[in-house]
Order: structure tokens, then C-alpha cells, then sequence
DNA sequence: CCTCAGCTGTTTTTT
DNA sequence: ACAGCTGAGG
């Protein structure tokens, strides 16, 4: 049957989408039309009538994938995605421990600790049993808590193969920490997955429903499995179900948080039986590219094995440019990056890339100085700002007063002269009565009394309104809003909260169109329980789960910088891949570790393969690095790639900047001034025609072409830009 | 309770 | 270099 889904899909695309009802593995190259394959393969199944839209369970690893496929799904076919189990494997267990929450043992308003609240659990925890957090250092128990639990394994299992004092003492710290958490309602990330995996294995009628139910499982990213993920996927595959695994091993660069690429192997010995499918063709980058690419990778020995071509020419060369130091490397950046947007290549449309957060700081100061916009991803996520944080804790205590932990974060937040002190004896007091510090709170007098009936009232006065409304209310009645008002530096964290109540606005009327879909969709009896959970649960798990989401800032062309983990499954017409020198790519940490060098190496594989036309590869012989002078050598996969293919550049002369161009010495600052003749004051609002609106922090120089500095905010990103005088009052 | 000086450890990161 | 945390002192 002629579809036209299935039109502009190259043989081997159509051959995966189109595959009978079994299990396969699709090895898809970089560029090679991976999430379309995935996407086209769920819009085929559910068009032929192969399975209903309830029946596909589709997982991903981040939101962003999860949204990018129901976005295509919707595209391609007019159904509705609601009621459809496709999301992370995160959000799918959070939707299978509400529904079934009893099963799970969990308290139907179980909260979510994202790695942050984890961390202070673990704190608290061993604060309350006198541990040595020298010898037990938080992070290493948190590291330990979760690489087993990533591994399927809980604290008895842990204890069971401890070999010495100290795993044995990790292993009884694993298990306080797991009491303590369902003492208090909560569950780690970690946890989420654990629970689910443990439901359905030990639930046989359940397990049955879902098995039953999932004709087909289709999963993103497969190389970045952990155990845990592989075993969650094997309990929802029924005796029925096909598996359709998508990944590409080349491109498995988390290894060092567990994901397991040995799963691919097993996977294919398992399930696929040699329903394997290879993607090869690139329909991203230009022949060169693709060459250094694979020559590159082709020097891993554990691989299973791939070459990616194209239909497209040579291009053109790869750019490597030895730069004198770290500045230096910056400087030539910036010119290449101005030269290419003069010939029209979007600022959007290049990226930065390095290896270590810590490298973006001289290139930022480069691109402030010489005004180029860019934007910095990975920076703090908007649920993960402390205000934020803040109010969220509020909201989680009125609806689990037994979360110590959001208790302990804002007693005293903002100050109500409830000190170190107090706490101690409020905690000793609910110690010996078993209970939460809530409770002991609620019985006890005094400052802690009052902030009981605080959080008391601000129930009642919440009980019936809107969530946006109830939010509103929280922020104002706790007094958060009043704290950051009088707090000169606290503009941006009230903005900041404005944003959490529109963010809460938004929420519900999505929720509240979806259900109105969802209704007519899907009556199955199992899934009600979601729409049932109060609409603040769903909210406060929503922003623990989706802290990303809510990143605001695109829309302005702006030079993207980043680091390579961050760039994978991106693509760019140009590519700065920065800072390749021994010891800092590959990471000297990378040597100490098993195969630490080859995972280095496909990290350098994935930055190449997102440049579609021009990459630049720049090494630099001096580096500040923890406030010394360093001097490295070119990293060992410059050596790596053909030369026939590599371009060095001499400094400045096969540039395309113009040549002798010196960095502008830096003008005069009048810091703080508002009396000066540009006509502008610091913290005027002003408006851009390319940025948008922004505040005047700071001006250079004086007149009508004095520079002034502006911070653009878009929703409290970091996102500064210096700009020209061409502004209007806003 | 709050502030500031001194100490420490600095890959990558999603959920 | 620098951020983030701890402990002493106001």
C-alpha cells in the first residue's frame, strides 16, 4: 500500500519503519534520521491498524525527545496523543506510581527530590545519626545510593556483597536513607524507576494488564541504557510485545553515570536475534566531516561497527588552529564567528563547543567585549533557583506535611528567629515521638507553633482557589515576596517568581485542554487515578521532573555555547569545537578510568558530527586552569584525524577576519553613573530591535556612540548582551 | 541571627 | 580563579 508516510524515506528507513512484528535493533549513525525513523515507525503501526495508539509505550531520555516525537506523531497522523505512554522513563514511572500508588506502597501525594533535595536528605540524614562526613562524605554516599539503585539493587543487596567496613557502613547508611524517605513521603529520581520496576515484578496480574496492553515498545537513545532502564523495559515487554531499540553506540558518552552500552549486545542476543538494521547514510554533514568522523571513531575497538556516507560532496576543509593561549583561541573565534554571520550564517546556526563548563568563561568575556550575543546552556534551570525553590517547598508542605526536608528549608525562610537551636530540640522532640518535625511543630509552642498555624492558614486560604491563585497567595503570605522586595538584588528572583505563577497559569490550562481530549480518548479505568491527583501534586511533580523545560531565552539569534554532552542530538552549520588538549579533551580523568579514552573519543565523535558544513578544531599551547599557567600539547585526536582533510590555519592571515584585527582596548567605565550625557540611566528599561527589552546595567565611554551594557533578561536566563546606543525608552 | 574571612576542591548531566 | 561551605565573631 502506497503510503505517503513512507515516501521520502531512504531503503533502509523504510525497511526498520515497515518491519514486521518482532523485535529489532535500528543502529542509527549521527544524522542519519534516527527520531524520524522512530516517529514514522509509531505513525505506521498505528495507521495500518497494527496497534491502537494505547497500545505503543515509546520512551526517551529527555523531555525534549519525548515532546519532539508527539510533536511529529501529531504531524503525521490526526490523532490525539493524549492518553499515549510516550515520555521518559522517568515521567512513565511517575505515571504508573500514581495510579497505582497503593500497590507501590507510597502515600498518594508522594513527592519528588530532584539531585539537590537528595543531597540535602542525605545531609540531614547523617547529621541525625552522628556520622563522620569526613570519612561518609555526602556526595559519596549519594553517589552510592544511586549507582546501586541505577543497577536494580536496594540496600540489603548492597550489604549483601560488602566486602570490607566501609561499604558495609554505605550499605546501612543506603537503607536509613530509604527509611527516611518513606517516612517523609518523598522519592528520588533513582527511586522512581526502582519502585516501578519493583511493582511489576512483584504485581503478576498487574505486570499482565500492562504486558497485555503493550503490543509495541519503541525506545530513543538505546545506548544510553542503564541496568536498571534494560530490566524496567524487559518487565513491560509481554510474551506479545515487539521491541523497536534505536541507538547508536558511536554516540554513548554517559557512560560515567551508569548507562550500559554492553546493553545493545544483549539486546541483539535477546530480542533482536539479528533483526538488525544499520542507518548509515549522513543527510547532515558534508563529505570531510564525515571522514575525520569516522576515522576517528574507527580507532575504538569496542564498537559494533558502522560507516557513515553521503550523497553530498567533500566541502569543505576542517579548520584546525593552534592558538598561543586561551585568549588568544577566543579571539579567533570571535573573528571567524563575525565573519560568518557578515556572509549571512546565522548566530543560531553556529556553536561553541568545549569540554568542561569552567572553558566557557574566556569565551565569554571575548564575546561580551566584542558584543557578539550567545547564549549559555546548562547553566541553573529555572526550577532549580532557590526562590524557587522556596515557594516550591512551601507548596510541598501543604500538601505532605511530613517532608522534613521542604520543613527544614523554610522555617526560617524568610527569617522568622528560628535558629539552629530550636531546630535541634524540635528535632530531638520528634525523634523520640517518631514523628515528623510537622508534627512536633504543630504540639510544641512558641516561634515554631506560629509557623505551624502560618502554613495552617495558608492551607485554608488556598483550600478552593486556582492553582496560579494559590501560588500567588503562598508567595505573598510567607513573606517571600516581601523579603526579595526589600532585598535590593532580589529584582530578578521576584521576577523569577512572577514567572512560577504564569508557569502555574500555563499548567493548568494545558492540563485542562488535555483532559478535555483525554476524556474522549482513553475511559480506561487504570489511568483516572491522573486525572483525579490534585492539580498541585501534578504541578509540583511536573516542575521536579521537567526542571529543564521551562528554559526561556531562545528566539533571539544568539551564538550557541555549550558543552558537547550538551550538544548531542543537535546540529549547526558551523562548529568551534575548543580547548582540544591533552588532559583537558580527553579528560586526564578519563585516563585513570576503564575505558575512560574511548568514551572520550566518542565524545569527540558526537561534537564532530554536528557540523554541517564548516568545523573548526582550535587547540591552545597556554591555559589558565585553576588559577595557573598551563601549558598543553594538541589533544592525541587532532593526530587522530586524516590530514588530507584538515586545513591549518596560520594565525590570522587564511582567516577570514580581517587581518590584523586587535581585540578593543577596553574604554573607561563610569560604573554606577546615571548622570551622563548618553540620555539613558542604569536601570532604565529600554528596548532593542534585535534583542528584544531589556535594563541598562552599565554604560563604556560617554556621548551618543558610548556602549551600553544591557541586560537582556528573557525570563531570568544569564543572558547579557552589550549593545550599541540604538535603543528607545521601552 | 547574620556576616565575613579562610579553606577546599574543582568532567561530563538527565531525570 | 573562584564558588561554595564552615566556623568564628558581631
Amino acid at each position: 500500500m502506497p503510503l505517503p508516510l513512507l515516501e521520502t524515506l531512504n531503503p533502509e528507513q523504510r525497511a526498520a519503519v515497515t518491519l514486521p512484528h518482532a523485535s529489532a535493533l535500528i543502529l542509527a549513525g549521527a544524522g542519519s534520521g534516527k527520531t524520524r525513523v522512530l516517529t514514522t515507525r509509531m505513525a505506521w503501526l498505528i495507521q495500518t491498524g497494527q496497534v491502537s495508539p494505547l497500545g505503543v509505550l515509546a520512551v526517551t531520555f529527555t523531555n525534549k525527545a519525548a515532546k519532539e516525537m508527539l510533536t511529529r506523531i501529531s504531524a503525521m497522523l490526526p490523532i490525539n496523543t493524549r492518553g499515549m505512554w510516550v515520555g521518559t522513563f522517568h515521567g512513565l514511572s511517575n505515571r504508573l506510581l500514581r495510579t497505582h500508588w497503593r500497590e507501590a506502597g507510597l502515600p498518594q501525594s508522594f513527592q519528588i527530590l530532584d539531585s539537590a533535595d537528595q543531597l540535602s536528605a542525605i545531609k540531614r540524614l547523617l547529621k541525625s545519626l552522628n556520622v563522620d562526613t569526613e570519612r561518609y562524605e555526602p556526595k559519596k554516599v549519594q553517589w552510592f545510593i544511586n549507582g546501586n539503585k541505577e543497577a536494580g539493587r536496594r540496600a540489603r543487596d548492597a550489604d549483601a556483597d560488602a566486602y570490607d567496613e566501609y561499604s558495609m557502613r554505605m550499605a546501612e547508611l543506603y537503607e536509613a536513607y530509604d527509611a527516611q524517605c518513606q517516612r517523609e513521603g518523598v522519592a528520588d529520581f533513582a527511586e522512581l524507576l526502582l519502585r516501578s520496576y519493583e511493582l511489576l515484578y512483584r504485581n503478576e496480574p498487574l505486570r499482565q494488564h500492562y504486558q497485555d496492553r503493550f503490543r509495541h515498545i519503541l525506545i530513543d537513545e538505546f545506548q544510553d541504557t542503564n541496568t536498571l532502564q534494560y530490566r524496567w523495559l524487559k518487565l513491560f515487554a509481554g510474551p506479545h510485545t515487539a521491541l523497536f531499540a534505536v541507538g547508536d553506540d558511536d554516540q554513548s558518552i554517559y557512560a560515567f553515570r551508569g548507562a550500559n552500552t554492553a546493553n545493545m549486545a544483549e539486546f541483539e542476543r535477546e530480542f533482536a536475534h539479528g533483526n538488525v538494521i544499520k542507518l548509515e547514510q549522513n543527510y547532515r554533514s558534508h563529505g570531510n566531516i564525515l571522514t575525520a568522523a569516522n576515522t576517528l571513531i574507527s580507532q575504538n575497538a569496542h564498537r559494533l561497527g558502522k560507516n557513515l556516507w553521503t550523497v553530498e560532496g567533500d566541502g569543505e576543509p576542517i579548520r584546525v588552529f593552534n592558538a598561543y593561549s586561551d585568549q588568544d583561541e577566543a579571539s579567533f573565534v570571535v573573528d571567524e564567528v563575525r565573519a560568518l554571520n557578515r556572509e549571512d550564517v546565522a548566530l543560531s546556526d553556529m556553536a561553541l563547543l568545549y569540554r568542561s563548563n569552567a572553558q566557557s568563561r574566556v569565551l565569554e568575556h571575548a564575546l561580551f567585549s566584542a558584543s557578539v550575543p550567545y547564549r549559555v546552556y546548562g547553566g541553573l534551570r529555572f526550577f532549580e533557583r532557590q526562590e524557587i525553590k522556596h515557594a516550591l517547598a512551601y507548596l510541598r508542605l501543604l500538601t505532605n506535611p511530613e517532608d522534613d526536608g521542604a520543613f527544614l528549608r523554610v522555617v526560617n525562610f524568610p527569617a522568622r528567629g528560628i535558629g539552629a537551636r530550636t531546630l535541634e530540640q524540635l528535632a530531638d522532640g520528634a525523634a523520640r515521638a517518631g514523628t515528623s518535625l510537622w508534627q512536633a511543630a504543630c504540639t510544641g509552642g512558641g516561634k515554631v507553633a506560629g509557623f505551624a498555624k502560618l502554613i495552617e492558614s495558608i492551607r485554608q486560604a488556598t483550600r478552593d482557589l486556582p492553582l496560579a491563585e494559590a501560588i500567588d497567595h503562598v508567595i505573598e503570605a510567607s513573606g517571600l515576596a516581601d523579603y526579595y522586595r526589600a532585598d535590593k538584588e532580589g529584582a530578578d528572583r521576584l521576577e523569577n517568581l512572577n514567572e512560577l505563577i504564569n508557569a502555574a497559569a500555563l499548567f493548568s490550562e494545558e492540563s485542562a485542554s488535555a483532559d478535555a481530549v483525554g476524556a474522549a480518548v482513553a475511559p480506561e479505568a487504570s489511568v483516572s487515578a491522573e486525572t483525579t491527583q490534585p492539580e498541585l501534586e501534578r504541578f509540583l511533580a511536573h516542575a521536579a521532573l521537567e526542571a529543564g523545560e521551562h528554559q526561556a531565552g531562545a528566539g533571539h539569534d544568539a551564538l550557541q555555547l555549550m558543552t558537547v554532552h550538551a550538544a548531542k542530538g543537535l546540529e549547526f552549520h558551523a562548529v568551534f569545537i575548543t580547548g582540544l588538549e591533552e588532559g583537558l579533551f580527553p579528560h586526564e580523568q578519563s585516563a585513570h578510568e576503564e575505558n575512560g579514552l574511548e568514551e572520550e573519543r566518542r565524545l569527540m565523535y558526537v561534537a564532530i558530527t554536528r557540523a554541517r558544513r564548516r568545523l573548526y578544531l582550535s587547540h591552545a599551547q597556554s591555559r589558565m586552569l585553576h588559577g595557573q599557567v598551563r601549558y598543553g600539547l594538541p589533544s592525541r585526536f587532532l593526530d587522530e584525524l586524516p590530514e588530507q582533510v584538515l586545513l591549518p590555519l596560520n594565525r590570522r592571515s587564511e582567516s577570514a577576519a580581517s587581518p590584523g584585527y586587535r581585540a578593543p582596548a577596553p574604554m573607561p567605565r563610569s560604573q554606577g553613573q546615571s548622570g551622563n550625557d548618553t540620555g539613558y540611566k542604569v536601570g532604565q528599561s529600554v528596548a532593542h530591535a534585535k534583542f528584544g527589552t531589556g535594563i541598562i546595567i552599565d554604560f563604556e565611554g560617554r556621548g551618543p556612540d558610548a556602549r551600553v551594557q544591557v541586560k537582556f533578561r528573557d525570563a531570568g536566563t544569564k543572558w547579557l548582551a552589550l549593545a550599541y546606543a540604538r535603543l528607545s525608552p521601552a
